[in-house]
DNA sequence: ATGAAAGCGCTAACAA
DNA sequence: TTGTTAGCGCTTTCAT
């Protein structure tokens, strides 16, 4: 920089000046300084830049599990506003594992991220520090149980209650669900939205009909199999994510049980590839994209509070809707 | 720091030796300064800590679609052996757009990264400048052509060879390939691959059974409807990489060819749910996860030269192995 | 074994 | 409009 300054004949703060467009630099001076910029092939170090103002224009966003397309779909939405923003994006994976969600984020901050956007992966109240001590912070997806804060996440409740019913108005009764991990919001919403729907239907969950995964295609599988094993089989089974699905799909497809016509199978979770399959996956899509879009800006509203607009309410429960796409993997039950 | 100093009753350099483990202080005053330290909540600033050494521990990647599940796969690869070495990550995504990857080559090199993995999007030789200040840089994937420098790459070559090989194997003589952007590496040499081994077996590549797609699903679905529409239509269709895959597969479906027996598809690349469709796909699975790990190594040792067991060598074209998975898309062609 | 002090490249008062 | 200068939080000689 004093290099430039010297070549310019102008002071660091005139570069200084001219470098972050400040104005009130003579047009000529100006042009000394960008001319001298570019001899020098001058690139201005944000390092030195965030140490002096305290801010470094990045965001750290750690999510449980790259692996799924959820979450890069997320990322993909964040991404995008964030580059709007020119936020530059530090991406982690905790890999489900709350310890190196920890680490993760105890870089994150010594990187000293300007905020960062959480899939959690504990239902631990370690972040009830960061949150009372205004940390910007926003979860997606999935809260820890009892949070408040900042979140975007979608409506899982009314979603598995939507896909529920779609099953029920088919004419299902025997009604299965692979449920999730139960620690955390997501899981417990969807099971609590198939619950209702069922309640509301006077059909009854029969114990052997609820089985418990954790969100992985193994687990998917698994169960799978158990449940179309079952003496009686039910017709129909809400698997509560997109890897679950998967497994349960390779089930079906080992079984050899014909779908949807002997059982109709319902996905939690769209993804680019459910309407490849065959047979086209029936599923309840989350508005990935827009659940990264919306975490962003509210994180650019916590950390420039002059945004007086609130456009996106800062601490607020965002809850978006999801929307149930009937394709092929869903059919009315056999006639018996 | 200074607070910890103070309240360890020791100076800042003592402080700093003990975050850095730098050793020579007495065990007494180690633990009065890390007492201090977890009583303060005492983070060390990475930023500060960078501006001062030169270094920040961070690199940077762009990938050039971040959609796809291929870079997806890269990615976990690096980060993985970034995380044990103590590396954080910037994602970059170009969307296959050469400007775009200026711009976030641009904010990474101000971000002082330490280095850099790319998969460029551009054949331009706007790389050669970095390369020749040395900088560290290592391509993944793609190579822009005249390339020379740090590289990982598949043997597309041999893939493109052994996948078509399979399929002249099989009895197939109307071979149709749907290729990808041939402005780069990949795309040329899987072609070329198709083209020796179609010439090894004196069979013709007819103009028909050409055609050139972008790698995006659109145009192997689009292609893959052209292909399946012509008057003599192949009987296998080699498509070059996996979104092309998928299209293709859309094509058949809703043609209703059957596959394999009428039509035998063998998609570039594998991914998670190639073996969830149905037919299950035949695939030339690429070593994604190694592709990430290798570049990383790559990059570590051009930056620490220390390293003089070259177990990587530091500017070399690392050329590994593709793998053909034969599933159930590909089967001799349909008696006539 | 420990501490004092000089910067790393930049920004933002403040002065001129 | 322009320049001088004091730090931002850390590392690292160099004394002690």
């Amino acid at each position: 920089m004093v290099d430039v300054a010297r070549l310019a004949d102008v002071s660091v703060a005139t570069v200084s000046a001219v470098v972050n467009d400040k104005g009130g630099v003579s047009d000529e001076r100006v042009k000394r300084v960008r001319d001298a910029m570019v001899a020098l092939d001058y690139h201005p170090d944000q390092i030195a830049r965030s140490l002096k103002v305290g801010k470094t224009h990045v965001i750290g966003m750690v999510v449980p599990d790259i692996t799924n397309p959820f979450f890069l779909e997320v990322v993909q939405g964040l991404e995008t506003e964030a580059l709007q923003n020119s936020y530059s994006l530090i991406l982690c994976n905790s890999g489900e594992d709350p310890q190196r969600e920890r680490d993760q984020l105890s870089t994150l901050f010594s990187r000293r991220v300007d905020g960062v956007v959480l899939g959690c992966t504990d239902s631990s109240s370690a972040y009830d520090g960061l949150i009372r001590r205004r940390f910007p912070l926003v979860f997606i997806d999935r809260l820890p149980i009892g949070f408040t804060g900042g979140a975007i996440v979608s409506d899982n409740v009314a979603g598995a209650h939507e896909a529920t019913r779609h099953l029920i108005e088919l004419g299902h009764t025997r009604i299965a669900i692979i449920a999730g991990e139960l620690r955390l919001s997501n899981g417990i919403d969807r099971v609590e939205g198939f619950r209702k729907a069922m309640q509301e239907a006077h059909l009854p969950v029969r114990e052997e009909y609820f089985s418990r995964g954790d969100f992985q295609i193994e687990s998917g599988y698994r169960h799978g199999l158990e449940l179309l094993r079952l003496a009686e089989p039910p017709t129909a089974i809400l698997a509560c994510n997109n890897k679950m699905t998967l497994g349960l799909m390779r089930a079906v497809g080992e079984l050899r049980v014909p779908c949807p016509e002997q059982v109709s199978i319902l996905g939690f979770d769209d993804f680019e590839w459910a309407a490849n399959f065959s047979p086209k996956l029936t599923t309840v899509a989350q508005p990935t994209h827009e659940i990264g879009r919306q975490a962003m800006k509210m994180l650019l509203s916590k950390l420039k509070p002059s945004g007086g607009d609130s456009e996106t309410p800062a601490d607020s429960l965002v809850v978006l809707r999801t929307e149930l796409r009937i394709r092929e993997s869903t059919a009315p039950p056999p006639a018996r």
